[in-house]
RNA sequence: GGCCCGGUGGUCAAGCGGUCAAGACACCGCCCUUUCACGGCGGUAACACGAGUUCGAUUCUCGUCCGGGUCACCA
């Protein structure tokens, strides 16, 4: 067989060579050690909770070596494509703050020299090599048709093969002459180009996998489609090309690639390409609410695998990041507790401290996470933040927010910006409910006393510190009145005192600050009352502690 | 089914042949405290199972079991 005239044949337009590419895509000059990852998405309209994690790790190893990240789009696939399902998956890494340094920047642009990063536009790449492998005798044009397939599919079955798949004998197309094949093409039919395996099943091949160690596998033995047959690459042909000429040195993915990799080293080996070292990444797991077992994140049960999930709720860029980062790398929170102030994405990031298994999100942990971060956070900042949220989740919220922006950052700094921060709010849409009681429109006071303080004595307290209250009072002398209520009213003061002796007392000073902080308020727990009343004002203080012992009489 | 990955408390997770088997979250208790928080202290709770190697295995080997992945002209 002449693999030349074959690859005319095949190829005519493809007027290019490999060496072409090689030199329109240069290896890159870093430095030693540096590390050129890639996010490669399908665009399928939604960023994935996954490809966050997956993203994070690509973005903080390049960062961490001096290296390079880019994202590429892998489009390849014209039957899932949906109308820009590149926009969401941008958005959002650019909602949290993940920046790759070359690659897709948004619908139709991007940034770098090794473009374009947009598979559907590389086809000329692909064909490239491709012909370049046919002329080696190690890629063919296979005629078999999807029923044919199916057929030697159930063949296999029946025989009881180890192995499913186009080879060996099962491999129809792959000696056919080249008259045979310049007559299926004349006739027009269409055909994918087959890669020409020389594997042997009991041959196997290693590799050492970043995360998981070495690797052992049955050799490669399938002829895999490289191109379909509309003339686009599968995967895997795509991953060899691009990688190459990308200059990938570390191919990050998640663990569901290992069973091919077999596949991907004999495709390097044929195209001449240096293997890039692999770093296969555990799943995110959840828990399945209805088996009550782990699984992975399913797109369509779960509606916290987007992560726009998050956003919708309002839980800060840096609280996911962070709680993801903890389920990144074992050290993540070391690290954090010796630089709590530092950005996350300084952090010494380092693929070998991963662990190899599947981990669970855990809304619990990454709620805590939230808190610690928040709790850090100046009111301003804050405020900033939750106003950008309520405008686009909360219209009535927002221009609550909005109607005095002083005032929402005095009541949002209190007890904040000092060396012990409150740490109460998690998310973004808890905000409106926990100080619903400084907005008059939203506010349904509820006055239910705890069950250890009777009607009477709340009003006896309420009408006492009518008669005293002024938001102007600094915090000592506010807290000198209260005091001072108690022991006429049979209270005490003295909390030790009270515990020490409780029969002796209706209760202590806490029970008197619980009555007005929910004649005030209508809970039982709030931020500093001190401040609250400070805020509010004497007006709507005494009308509301009036309101309350009307309740109560 | 073949091949592959994984298996330390409820969750995340240190550990790399000898540890009372870290830590974080959650939970419980105590202390601090005007409430609620914060903070501090303490507690409950784990090496899937069985062989083997070894003076000694959570750590190494094999088997079993369990979970996951993969076997497409999807990625």
């Amino acid at each position: 067989m002449d693999y030349e005239k074959l690859a005319e044949l095949l190829f005519p337009h493809i007027t290019k060579t490999v060496e072409d590419y090689e030199a329109l895509y240069p290896a890159r000059n870093l430095k030693e050690g540096a590390r050129v990852t890639r996010f490669a998405p399908s665009p399928t309209g939604y960023l994935h909770i996954g490809g966050l994690f997956g993203a994070l790790v690509d973005v903080l190893t390049a960062k961490a070596t001096g290296g390079i990240s880019y994202l590429r789009i892998e489009d390849t696939d014209k039957k899932r494509e949906i109308e820009d399902g590149v926009s969401a998956v941008i958005n959002g890494f650019k909602a949290f703050g993940i920046e790759f340094d070359e690659g897709v920047t948004g619908f139709g642009t991007e940034k770098g020299a090794y473009a374009p990063y947009t598979q559907s536009q590389r086809v000329e790449v692909y064909q490239t090599v491709a012909k370049e492998l046919v002329k080696k005798g190690l890629a063919y044009p296979c005629f078999c048709t999807a029923e044919e397939l199916s057929a030697l599919r159930e063949q296999q079955e029946k025989e009881g093969a180890l192995i499913w798949g186009y080879f060996g004998k099962w491999a129809k197309c792959r000696d056919l002459s080249f008259e045979q094949i310049e007559e299926n093409i004349k006739a027009g039919k269409p055909y994918v180009l087959r890669f020409r395996s020389d594997g042997s099943e009991d041959r196997r091949v290693y590799f050492d996998d970043i995360i998981r160690g070495k690797i052992e596998m049955p050799e490669n033995i399938i002829d895999e489609v490289l191109l379909k047959s509309d003339g686009i690459p599968t995967y895997h042909f795509a991953h060899v090309c691009d990688d190459h000429f990308m200059r990938t040195t570390h191919v990050i993915r998640g663990e569901e690639w290992i069973s091919s990799v077999p596949k991907h080293i004999a495709l390097f080996k044929a195209c001449g390409f240096k293997l890039p070292k692999y770093a296969h990444t555990p799943q995110l797991m959840k828990i399945d609410e209805v088996e009550g077992t782990k699984r992975k994140f399913s797109k369509r049960k779960d509606p916290e695998a987007a992560v726009s999930y998050f956003v919708d709720q309002g839980i800060p860029k840096e609280s996911l990041i962070e709680y993801i980062l903890t389920l990144l790398n074992s050290n993540f929170e070391d690290w954090r507790r010796a630089n709590p102030t530092a950005d996350a994405f300084s952090f010494p990031f380092n693929l070998k401290k991963m662990s190899p298994s599947g981990c669970l999100f855990d809304l619990v942990k990454l709620t805590d996470i939230s808190k610690n971060v928040i709790s850090k956070m100046s009111a301003k900042r804050i405020f900033d933040d939750l106003k950008a949220w309520a405008k686009v989740y909360d219209e009535e919220f927002y221009n609550l927010l909005t109607k005095d922006e002083e005032f929402s950052v005095n009541m949002l700094n209190i007890d904040r910006e000092v060396p012990k921060p409150r740490k109460d709010i998690a998310k973004w849409n808890e905000v409106k409910d926990y100080f619903s009681y400084f907005f008059n429109e939203i506010y349904v006071p509820d006055l239910t006393l705890p069950e250890n303080i009777s009607k009477e004595d709340a009003a006896a307290i309420l009408k006492e510190y009518i008669k005293v209250v002024d938001a102007a009072d600094d915090k000592d002398t506010w807290f000198g009145k209260i005091k001072a209520l108690c022991e006429p009213l049979g209270f005490t003061p003295n909390v030790k005192e009270y515990k020490k002796n409780p029969d002796a007392f209706k209760g202590h000073v806490g029970d008197v600050s619980t009555v007005i902080r929910i004649a005030l308020t209508s809970r039982k727990n709030t931020p500093d009352l001190h401040s609250i009343i400070a805020l509010l004002g004497d007006e709507e203080v005494k009308a509301r502690l009036e309101k309350a012992v009307k309740e109560y009489e």
